[in-house]
DNA sequence: CAGGATCCTACGGGATACTG
DNA sequence: CAGTATCCCGTAGGATCCTG
């Protein structure tokens, strides 16, 4: 992995996908298909109406989600993953699995630094 | 994928990991080894000193980094990966080849859209 | 129902100066 | 060298209200 011009915008791609809600939008999208948006909102637990709208322009401005506008009344719009985004799945499929999977070990690091940290005295190795 | 706790929780790590710079940092750690604060300071671009400590101690305290000081003067601390950080190296390598391999595709996504956005009256079919 | 427009606040994060 | 401490600003992002 060298130092390529490439390279160097990965940091940008990062923090495109790098956000309070990106990855989550995207894996929700991912395990439900098609769906629209106030069943989005609630399957993304905890996400504001804004939020969603802005992550969601986002997401599409770049070609990872789509948006279709079916012009009844009441309106209805269906997002879903393009398949440029499809190849995000996997990632963020890991990345939701490692959580899972070393959330435990993750808390219990936290539980000892946060120990350590309170009374560093401790840790000196005489006392 | 269902909604398990641990899937709720899930959230929780990717906030954890999706700030502005703690992937960045976490790929570098990943490529260059054991590294001293500076030397880290400079691989991660852009960073700012304070950034990279904040990051650091964020993901030392997951226990996703360690860190190593030894007691000289001038004073040395270098930082690693740990076993458990380690585990994250795939996923994070994948999410950076994967910017590099649709870096096009993102780029035409957004001028196609910003191109849409600027003129919204041509996007009717008659004109 | 979908989401634009506003308002407002908290916090991410940069620059700078100081310390062991 | 490797930080910590301050100051300060921009913006992420929540709450609320309004419209097609």
């Amino acid at each position: 992995m060298e130092h390529t011009p490439a390279n160097c915008r990965a940091r940008e791609m990062i923090s495109r996908v790098a956000d309070k809600w990106s990855m989550y939008v995207i894996h929700v999208l991912a395990e439900a298909g098609t769906v629209r948006f106030s069943e989005l909102r609630r399957r993304v637990d905890g996400v504001s109406q804004r939020m969603l709208t802005v992550t969601l322009r986002g997401l599409e401005r770049d070609g990872l989600v789509r948006r279709t506008m079916h012009p009844e009344v009441p309106p209805r719009v269906e997002y879903s993953l393009t398949p440029l985004g499809a190849t995000l799945r996997e990632i963020v499929g890991e990345l939701i699995t490692w959580s899972g999977a070393h959330l435990a070990e993750v808390d219990a690091a936290r539980a000892r630094y946060d120990a350590r940290a309170k009374q560093p005295q401790w840790a000196t190795s005489d006392m």
